[in-house]
DNA sequence: CCACCCTCCCCCACTTTTCCCCACTCTTCA
DNA sequence: TGAAGAGTGGGGAAAAGTGGGGGAGGGTGG
């Protein structure tokens, strides 16, 4: 399984769908012809998208902890509580269910942005906002201790 | 038994009836024709839904425990004098006995919410502060010990 | 003990959404 | 400049969700 990068423009029609960038899909096709994905939320305001494998695996371990910890039902109500499990059409798309598709205030023009084992789906203005240069300058600091 | 993911919209009728999603009967169908649930409520102020076996396998658990605990005695009044048991009807659908329906503040729309094992049904504005993106962020800094 | 009422559940019919397929455009590359 | 690959748009069948009529069964009151 290839890493996500980059990022791509592309549109949403009028049914919801979107096509998966040929990249990504690349990156996850391992000469399968059936691709299933899971897409979720992330708290930022933009969806995440995980390959099945991917996402069985977080969810092996999100098995194994305490049931009764609320911290973890809260966290779980809303990683597990928006994820859809869909499958690629003939034509490399996907539907984006209306829930998702509000959450994220996704219009006609969406931005995917790569992040390595997932990749995301974002608004273009928020994808600005969340992601400028100033905003990065400030994280890096206090990164450095990290690597 | 397939895991429970993702939410549906989906509205309860004059009569109290509301069709589970069929994402969420798939996942309990083992090819058997009657699908057996046991519903009950959750101290966040929604309805918890249980397939049959797994809320048997609870009932084993509490079994073993002191029975004269009192703090179990609160519990089990809660989840157990709470748990009401049903089947679908051809349509899918499951009737919410009223006192669950007041409990969980019910009305024409009600959110259906997967959560791996078992699933949760919100009224709307419930779930929205309930599972907000910034209370998610906060427990997450939380949980990052667990995992 | 009987009659009534109310609830539940079966069935049927309708609307909306989903998803499968085909066709077109635009870019890229030889 | 043609061919192939990528992205977009839409028609139509199938599936999913919704609403309501009516009969059976159980509870209640007389």
């Amino acid at each position: 399984m290839g890493f996500f990068r980059g990022r791509f423009l592309h549109s949403l029609d009028t049914k919801g769908r979107v096509a998966i960038p040929q990249r990504f899909r690349e990156a996850m096709d391992a000469g399968r012809e059936e691709i299933r994905l899971v897409m979720t939320v992330d708290p930022e305001g933009c969806l995440v998208v995980y390959p099945e494998g991917a996402w069985t695996e977080l969810e092996r371990k999100w098995e194994e902890l305490p049931q009764m910890n609320d911290d973890l039902k809260t966290y779980l109500r809303f990683m597990v509580g928006w994820a859809s499990e869909g499958v690629l059409d003939r034509q490399g798309r996907i539907l984006v269910p209306p829930p998702l598709r509000d959450y994220a205030g996704l219009e006609h023009e969406v931005w995917f942005v790569g992040l390595l084992h997932k990749f995301e789906i974002w608004n273009g203005e928020r994808l600005g906002t969340a992601t400028g240069p100033e905003k990065v300058r400030s994280v890096t600091q206090k990164l450095s201790g990290l690597f």
